[in-house]
DNA sequence: CTCTATGCAAATAATTTGCAAGCAC
DNA sequence: GTGCTTGCAAATTATTTGCATAGAG
């Protein structure tokens, strides 16, 4: 679990416990994104239980530190992969199966500026996700 | 309303009730993507009130037909948007006042068959939303 | 007349909030 | 010790399901 992760915990005010150890663990070792329920299964699994509803509130706060990405995927639960030390990147997800894949890629810089300067909004973020029939489900 | 959407309806062997058809007026009207809750209040407005569960029926009926797009913006609702007749398209949504803008453009035809080569699945759809600040909020 | 559509009640699923006790610093 | 954290219970919010009646074709 890299330094600068607990470094801006602590720059957040925010205090490094052992259920949030075990929970950040869990999640920089993770390939890809979780949701709260696969955490908290995750946690029960490896020892350090961790009732759900902290579960939520330590992904939010992650989020609000900018320590961790949401992810949308259209099955209706939010999903959370640590961004520190990782490249920005998006994802595709099988109709059939449901499996998650990364991409390593992102064509949003220059599109960036141009709906900037289109719609005068200050874009900070944005989301892009594929779906598709996987190998073994198509 | 574009006679197509009702001739798509018939095809998929469902009716045209009374009910329904004030529900696909105010979408195709709508400019925006719209949540359940949204339509049912615009309904009870119309005086044309439809239960909120129907609503949820209709607008997965819709979607399941393909005639409606589901976009799904992170504040944790699902909004519709009519799909036919209109051009393929995404959206960016202000982060203070939720305020969505339509963007004309969208970038992804030739990542799509990258993408169909670096990991194997048959794209079908994918999402790409915006998230900033409009002039008004920031 | 047949089969889909709808309303109402109730069930789920995901997530949030209130509050008292526990632990990090 | 002080204030962030956690667990437990309960509340919310979004969405779905069951069933009997109403309406479209």
């Amino acid at each position: 679990m890299p330094d600068t992760i607990i470094e801006r915990l602590r720059a957040g005010g925010k205090k490094l416990t052992k259920a949030r150890k075990a929970l950040l663990e869990i999640l920089v070792q993770s390939a890809l994104p979780m949701t709260a329920a696969e955490l908290h299964v995750r946690l029960r699994n490896a020892k350090k239980p961790m009732d759900l509803v902290t579960v939520y509130r330590n992904l939010a706060m992650l989020h609000q530190l900018g320590l961790v990405t949401a992810v949308g995927l259209h099955d209706g639960q939010i999903r959370y992969e640590v961004r520190h030390g990782r490249a920005h990147h998006h994802h595709i997800q099988c109709r059939g199966c449901g499996k998650i894949v990364d991409l390593m890629l992102c064509p949003m810089k220059k599109l960036t500026s141009l709906i900037e300067a289109q719609t005068k909004f200050a874009v900070e973020s944005h989301t892009l996700e594929f779906f598709g029939w996987c190998p073994q489900c198509r």
